[in-house]
DNA sequence: CTGCGTGCAAAGTATTTGCAAACCG
DNA sequence: CGGTTTGCAAATACTTTGCACGCAG
């Protein structure tokens, strides 16, 4: 999977071994994480590596499209990986599965630009889905005891 | 507007002076409001007035369902009046002017509990839009020079 | 080689906690 | 009166900044 890389060359950015493994994290992981399970993540692979580079670089894989930011009303913040990052202009939205944190895309949401809503002209829109995903419906089966 | 002393009263909390006053500042403003906005206006009002108890107030606020968290990805919160409170378990979303900070409620959204998207069984969702009203488009046009 | 990327130290700012005093109902 | 609410002090936690060194391209 290096569509990632793609958009990391492609925003003129260097593809360094720090931002090599932050991709292959969230790529492996598959859910929102902050940037201090990032760094613990990090420090697995490198002796050394400071919270405020790990801030610098995921603010800068969101801008350039790999990851997106979760939003919410928390202190700390979280990060995902886009899903799909090649389409780039798609519209889209994630949905998390708020048992084991798996992000799915949705693409309808019924919003667009500059259509109108109870006297406003909507400008931009924030779309952020929690379900349960298949196999935590069917772990929960289970645990039916 | 008593409506939102009727959801006060009706979770069992006190109707104290500061929180008429914070009721009657959300109610007058009609725009969203970080907690040291808050607290600033009540220092019109009181002398003494600590920001933890602004901050826990708007909590309580929003529990009962008076003010709504806004949501985003920045680092300060804030907290706008919840249109219509009277109808309880209604179900909606806001528009902000992303202009003069006007609050509009939106009814539909498409979205439901336990409807299945992309192999997730939604629980939950965050929608929040922001636009331009009606009268911040038309200001828009005078300006034209 | 050149400028982006990174580490570290330190600062900055938002939010929370604990407890005693005040006050609504 | 009793439990909620509030102020204050101080602690926490998260995030940002600045600068020197290192490395990708």
């Amino acid at each position: 999977m290096n569509e990632a890389y793609t958009l990391i060359r492609g925003a003129g950015l260097k593809l360094t071994p720090r931002r090599r493994e932050m991709v292959a994290l969230f790529l492996h992981t598959q859910k929102p994480l902050s940037p201090l399970e990032v760094q613990d993540h990090l420090k697995l692979h490198f002796r050394q590596c400071g919270l405020p580079g790990v801030y610098r670089n995921l603010e800068t894989l969101a801008d350039c499209g790999v990851l997106f930011r979760v939003v919410g009303f928390a202190r700390e913040r979280s990060y995902a990986l886009c899903c799909r990052p090649v389409q780039e202009h798609h519209h889209h939205h994630h949905i998390i599965c708020s048992s084991c944190g798996k992000v799915g895309q949705v693409d309808q949401c019924g919003y667009h630009e500059g259509m109108m809503i109870e006297g406003f002209r909507l400008v931009s829109h924030v779309v952020q889905l929690s379900g349960i995903c298949d196999s935590c419906v069917s772990k929960e089966k289970e645990g039916f005891s």
